[in-house]
DNA sequence: TGATAGTCAATACT
DNA sequence: AGTATTGACTATCA
C-alpha cells in the first residue's frame, strides 16, 4: 500500500536523521499525536477534487501577504540554514527532539514507548490527521484517541506531531491557553470563514513588516539567538508566545508586537473566531498552536510558502517530502490551488504544517529541510559550489 | 455504494 | 532540474 510506503518512506528519513544523532532518544520522539482528531468539516462536501480553486476567491489579501513576506529573511536564513546544513550535534540535540519525526509517521502504536527501532517500518502515514477540528464532530471522535491514547503527554504529543517544529507553540502545553489568543494572532490564520479577509490581511501585513522591519537584524541575531534558544530550548515557544526575547522567532513575534498583545488578539479576533469558540483551556489539545484549532488562510499559506521556497531555493520535492512527507506533486498541486480551509478534512494537516513551518525560526525551519538525509542542500553543501543563496551560505561561525 | 478528499507517481512542461 | 498536471488509488463519510 501506499501509505505504507509513506510511512516506510518517512521513517527511513527519520531513522536518517536519527544516525545522523545517535543521541536522540526516544523519549523525546516518545508520543505521537496528543489528541489527535480527525479534522472535520461539515461544510466540506462538493467540490471535486480536481475542481481546484474554488476558494480561492475565497481569501483575498493573500497576495498581499506574500509578496512582501519576501524581502528581508532571505539572508538571515541563508545563514542559519548553513548552519543547519551541517548537521551539528550540539545544536541538533535539541533540535531533534522536535524534529526528530518528521514525517508524522506517527505509529500508532508505537509512539509511545518505543525506540526508534519500532518505528521502523510501517508506520502508516500518519494520516496526519490531527487535532483540531474535532468539535464538529461529535461523533467521530472515538478514533483518534485510540491512537494517543498512549502515553501521550502533552507536550511531546505535541512535538510530535509537529514533527519538526518543535518552535511552534505546541510544546508548551502550558501556555497554550494563553496563546492560544495570541498565536492565532499571526497570519494565516485564518480569517474566520466570514470573511473579514481583514484577519487575513492584517496578519500578512504584520508579517510583513517583521520581515521587512527587522530583516537584517534578525538574521544577526536569529541566528545567534536561535542557538541559544535551541539550547535552551524551551523557551522558545515561551518566547514565540510570549513574545519573548529571542529573535529566532522574528516574524510572528514582531507580529505579535505589533499587532496585539499576546493577550489581546485584537484584530485577530475575528480571525479565529470559528474556532474559537471552544475554550483552549482543555488539556492536551494541542490545539493552540496557531494553526491547529484556528483556521489557517490556506492561500496566504499557499503563498508564503511558494514565496520562501523560491526565495531560498529550496525545491517543491525536498519541502515536500522533509517537512510535508508528501510528493512533490501534492505540494505543487496545494501550494497553486489551495482549498478552502473549510473544505479540507485530513488534508488541514497538510497545510498545519506549513504554516508551521512558517512560524519556526529559521534555523528550524533548515533544520527540518535537512533532517532526513541528503537534501539537496547537502549535496549543494558538499559541492563547493554555489549558484545562489541557496540555504547554503556563509557558515555561522559557532557553527561547526 | 457513490461521492469526496487526499495523495502518489508518472509524466508532461518550462 | 524543478514544477505542473493528471490518472489512479485509498480512505472516509453519508
Amino acid at each position: 500500500m501506499k501509505t505504507a510506503y509513506n510511512a516506510y518512506r518517512c521513517l527511513s528519513k527519520d531513522l536518517d536523521a536519527y544516525a545522523m544523532n545517535p543521541e536522540m532518544t526516544m523519549d523525546s520522539i516518545g508520543n505521537l499525536h496528543g489528541g489527535l482528531s480527525h479534522d472535520q468539516d461539515l461544510m466540506n462536501s462538493h467540490s471535486p477534487h480536481h475542481t481546484r480553486n474554488p476558494g480561492a476567491s475565497l481569501r483575498l489579501h493573500q497576495d498581499l501577504a506574500a509578496a512582501s513576506s519576501r524581502s528581508a529573511m532571505v539572508s538571515s536564513m541563508a545563514t542559519i540554514l548553513d548552519g543547519a546544513g551541517e548537521y551539528r550535534p550540539e545544536l541538533s540535540l535539541p533540535l531533534h527532539h522536535a524534529m526528530s519525526m518528521q514525517c508524522d509517521t506517527s505509529p500508532p502504536g508505537m509512539g509511545m514507548n518505543g525506540t526508534y527501532t519500532t518505528l521502523t517500518p510501517l508506520q502508516p502515514l500518519p494520516p496526519i490527521s490531527t487535532v483540531s477540528d474535532k468539535f464538529h464532530h461529535p461523533h467521530h471522535h472515538h478514533h483518534h484517541h485510540q491512537r494517543l491514547s498512549g502515553n501521550v503527554s502533552g507536550s511531546f504529543t505535541l512535538m510530535r506531531d509537529e514533527r519538526c517544529l518543535p518552535a511552534v507553540n505546541n510544546l508548551y502545553s502550558p501556555y497554550h491557553k494563553d496563546m492560544t489568543g495570541m498565536g492565532q494572532s499571526l497570519s494565516p490564520l485564518a480569517s474566520s470563514p466570514l470573511g473579514n479577509g481583514l484577519g487575513s490581511l492584517h496578519n500578512t501585513q504584520q508579517n510583513l513588516h517583521n520581515y521587512g522591519t527587522h530583516g537584517h537584524d534578525k538574521m544577526l541575531s536569529s541566528n545567534f539567538d536561535a542557538h541559544t534558544a535551541m539550547l535552551a530550548r524551551g523557551d522558545q515557544h515561551l518566547s514565540r508566545g510570549l513574545g519573548g526575547p529571542t529573535a529566532g522567532m522574528m516574524p510572528h513575534l514582531n507580529g505579535m508586537h505589533h499587532t496585539g498583545h499576546p493577550g489581546h488578539p485584537q484584530s485577530h479576533g475575528p480571525v479565529l473566531a470559528s474556532n474559537r469558540d471552544r475554550p483552549p483551556s482543555s488539556s492536551g489539545q494541542q490545539g493552540n498552536n496557531s494553526g491547529q484549532l484556528e483556521e489557517i488562510n490556506t492561500k496566504e499559506v499557499a503563498q508564503r510558502i511558494t514565496a520562501e521556497l523560491k526565495r531560498y531555493s529550496i525545491p517543491q520535492a525536498i519541502f515536500a517530502q522533509r517537512v510535508l512527507c508528501r510528493s512533490q506533486g501534492t505540494l505543487s498541486d496545494l501550494l497553486r490551488n489551495p482549498k478552502p480551509w473549510s473544505k479540507l478534512k485530513s488534508g488541514r494537516e497538510t497545510f498545519r504544517r506549513m504554516w508551521k513551518w512558517l512560524q519556526e525560526p529559521e534555523f528550524q525551519r533548515m533544520s527540518a529541510l535537512r533532517l532526513a538525509g541528503k537534501t539537496s542542500v547537502q549535496k549543494k553543501r558538499t559541492r563547493p559550489k554555489q549558484g545562489k543563496e541557496q540555504y547554503t551560505k556563509e557558515i555561522p561561525s559557532g557553527f561547526y
